[in-house]
DNA sequence: GGTAGACCTGGACGC
DNA sequence: GCGTCCAGGTCTACC
């Protein structure tokens, strides 16, 4: 089955996928040109289908080995869409970007759209799972929960795919237990937020897939997702940023590094300092820290 | 509101 | 091989 998708212009396959690290989480794989991804989703009818998205002229073409009826190609050309960002402009930001040397590079790079996860909960889950440990701890705790917790593939994997399970569900999640996740997935900490997380949108007492439609600022986002167990100020800015909102930095230990190799000789530096260095871009903050073309990267 | 300490794991390092 | 130390954000208790 082939679907194609219609992308605005600019557009970079290639830009989305490297415009982070989701693309080393499971169940994403880079595909063998290293232009475009390979992953596995969970449908609502139940079935899980494996993927690639790869580009051609006019914007992607998502291939699968199964065939799927109507509403199965509908969702999978919706759940693509979002996590490509096709539905995101990037104008305005490029006509900021065009007087800072720093930035000269994003609009011919067509940088801006940051590769998200088909749904909210596996996005929520995977950016605890980034806090507070190196990134060989992220990826082997996503890969722990994937291989315990995730539906199998129907069929085979997509080329470049390494796994056959998609990211599990808030319900699989929620029918677990913190000592199994602790156990299985080395979660430390992290499992009960985890957990809880899960349980809640499984009781209805907490919604997320709605925020990628929300229209309510962005401040009052921000303080629904900071009530969130095990999500702070950067876990949430990181989750803005998925949500296209870049009001708010996600200051980590390799921010202040940047900004202090950037602006401050070295010298160790706060988050208010690393706030200050972006405080005149305003609504576009998070993106002009996230492809500022930095000093050097150690 | 600000701060200190605990949380948990893997990796680096010294012995 | 073993023990110790450190890095990485968030939460909670305390002031």
């Amino acid at each position: 089955m082939d679907l194609s998708l219609t992308a605005p212009s600019p557009f970079s396959l290639e830009s989305v996928v490297r415009s982070h690290g989701w693309i080393r989480l499971a169940p994403f794989a880079e595909d063998e040109d290293r232009a475009g991804f390979c992953s596995i989703m969970e449908l609502g009818s139940g079935r899980v289908v494996g993927f690639r998205v790869s580009e051609e002229d006019d914007g992607v073409r998502v291939k699968s080995d199964v065939n799927l009826d109507a509403d199965e190609a509908a969702e999978l050309a919706e759940r693509v869409t979002w996590m490509l960002g096709l539905e995101q402009d990037f104008s305005a930001f490029y006509a900021r970007c065009k007087n800072e040397p720093k930035l000269a590079h994003v609009e011919a790079a067509a940088q801006g759209r940051l590769l998200r996860s088909p749904t909210l909960f596996e996005d929520f889950v995977k950016t605890i799972l980034t806090t507070n440990t190196a990134w060989s701890g992220t990826i082997r705790m996503t890969e722990a929960l994937v291989e315990a917790y995730g539906a199998l593939l129907d069929g085979t994997p997509p080329g470049g795919a390494g796994h056959a399970r998609a990211f599990p569900s808030s319900a699989m999640i929620a029918q677990t237990t913190e000592q199994q996740l602790r156990d299985v997935g080395k979660l430390g900490y992290r499992a009960p937020y985890i957990l809880e997380l899960a349980q809640r949108i499984e009781s209805g007492d907490l919604e997320i897939e709605s925020s990628r439609t929300s229209t309510e600022p962005t401040p009052e986002l921000r303080k629904r997702l900071l009530a969130i167990k095990g999500i702070g100020g950067y876990a949430s800015a990181s989750l803005l940023m998925l949500l296209g909102r870049y009001n708010y930095l996600p200051v980590d230990s390799w921010a202040r590094k940047m900004v202090s190799q950037e602006w401050y000789d070295g010298q160790p530096v706060g988050a208010d300092d690393v706030e200050a260095a972006f405080a005149d871009w305003g609504e576009w903050k998070g993106l002009v820290y996230w492809f500022w073309d930095w000093e050097q990267v150690i």
